[in-house]
DNA sequence: AAGATCACGATTGTTAACAATTTTTGTCAA
DNA sequence: TTGACAAAAATTGTTAACAATCGTGATCTT
């Protein structure tokens, strides 16, 4: 069910004609998940219509659907550049999870019957591989996927389209002010919080999931930006 | 520079007639929130570009937007439609109210000085007039947008989003599902929690707020629906 | 040369015609 | 009357041409 199962046709240069604009929005989306398009990069609707083969229409609409997540920005008349959080809009995020990832938590592990204790562990053990061979994008996927998994566990929707939100705009954060060494979560930290839930410690796992989201926070340095970059038709291969 | 007016078919009802696209969002939106626009109702686009004196295009990328936000139900070949939440994401909003609205109230109360305590006041004003006089739609807008200033005085652009969304939501649940008598909040069940959080106390502001998500819920008649409706192009004047 | 101005090219925004699909309507047979 | 079927109308989806705007580079003035 998770976007894994589709199979190979985007080899090659020229897709013709499966793209609902749906796949668009993803594979941007994917993307900037994995901060393989750097904030600030522009998005010309020429571009993304050979990339993906597709119409202008389906891409203009891939862009508004886009926008109105606050991954891109469009600009009027200037085109569509990947969204670059600033310094306020940082501290919002952070202290929006402060408020709400919390919450989330501690319901799970007063209920933890409801999670699927399986598939994190499994997401946990794909994490550590991930980590110890070095796939830097991979690990940034994923360890923001810990999280959203993690909302969706609740079974509820619009938590999990919250949470959702709330990760991939953390993901453009770490990418922009992540001072070089820690660009993710770190090490077991994802695997002590599932712990406490899963022994039913509310609290503990309350207290660790601050503390991890505190740990990412003071990873970053709010004062130096990272630079744009990005060439498009390369990275969205 | 500005968008101009456009010299198109307003004969009729003249409303203000220079249409960004979010002014058609606006207005769609205004009309759910205050159960004016009935859940199934159709959004034909032809008729949006009457009512609004605008391109089709405008109107296009009205529904998408309005649907990515679930107002609107865009349905392949078929138009659009007014959401119509079921039982399951009636209980997911409440339970997604449940578990994030109750700290924010908390964290209002801890640090009131961010509220802007004569707004508040000002709209608890509004609020009892309009029941003073039982203007059922305005209670209706009202008695949601206390929840998304509460939201706002955070100051969190995304802690706002969401509640504004959950709040959305909720009105047309209530539209849905509200047996009759009790169509919106009870009373002063605001002005109680505006006065907990304003005397620094958080676990009542916490408590008096979950008891009031509580009430409303418990006037819903989950079993029963009201049955569509709506003629358009007179709604949205 | 530095700076301003203007024209050109490239990109985005809009409109209108066209194609595809659904819904309605009309007809006929059981 | 009811049901099935088919043509017609209405509505949505798509494409392509057209218009407006922005960025860039050449030209001109001081």
């Amino acid at each position: 069910m998770t976007p894994k199962s589709q199979p190979s046709s985007r080899d090659q240069t020229e897709t013709t004609a499966e793209a609902d604009e749906s796949v668009i929005v993803e594979r941007i989306y994917n993307a900037v998940m994995e901060q393989r398009l750097a904030p600030r990069t522009k998005l010309s609707e020429s571009g993304l219509c050979e990339t993906f083969g597709v119409g202008r229409m389906r891409v203009r609409r891939a862009l508004l659907l886009l926008s109105s997540q606050g991954i891109v920005d469009l600009r009027s008349n200037r085109g569509a550049y990947v969204a670059c959080p600033d310094k306020a809009e940082a501290n919002d995020v952070f202290a929006a999870r402060m408020l709400i990832e919390p919450p989330v938590v501690k319901q799970l592990a007063q209920n933890p019957s409801a999670i699927n204790l399986a598939l994190l562990t499994e997401h946990i053990a794909l994490e550590n591989s991930a980590r110890a061979q070095n796939e830097r994008t991979k690990i940034i996927r994923l360890s923001g996927e810990f999280h959203t998994k993690l909302a969706q566990s609740t079974g509820n929707k619009f938590v999990t389209r919250m949470m959702r939100e709330l990760v991939t705009r953390t993901s453009l954060i770490v990418g922009l002010f992540g001072s070089s060494s820690n660009t993710s979560c770190p090490d077991d930290e994802h695997s002590n919080i599932l712990d406490a839930i899963h022994s039913q410690k509310p609290d503990q796992a309350e207290k660790l999931l601050i503390s991890h989201l505190r740990h990412i926070q003071s990873g970053l340095d709010m004062d130096a930006r990272q630079e744009p970059q990005s060439d498009l038709t390369s990275i969205l291969g």
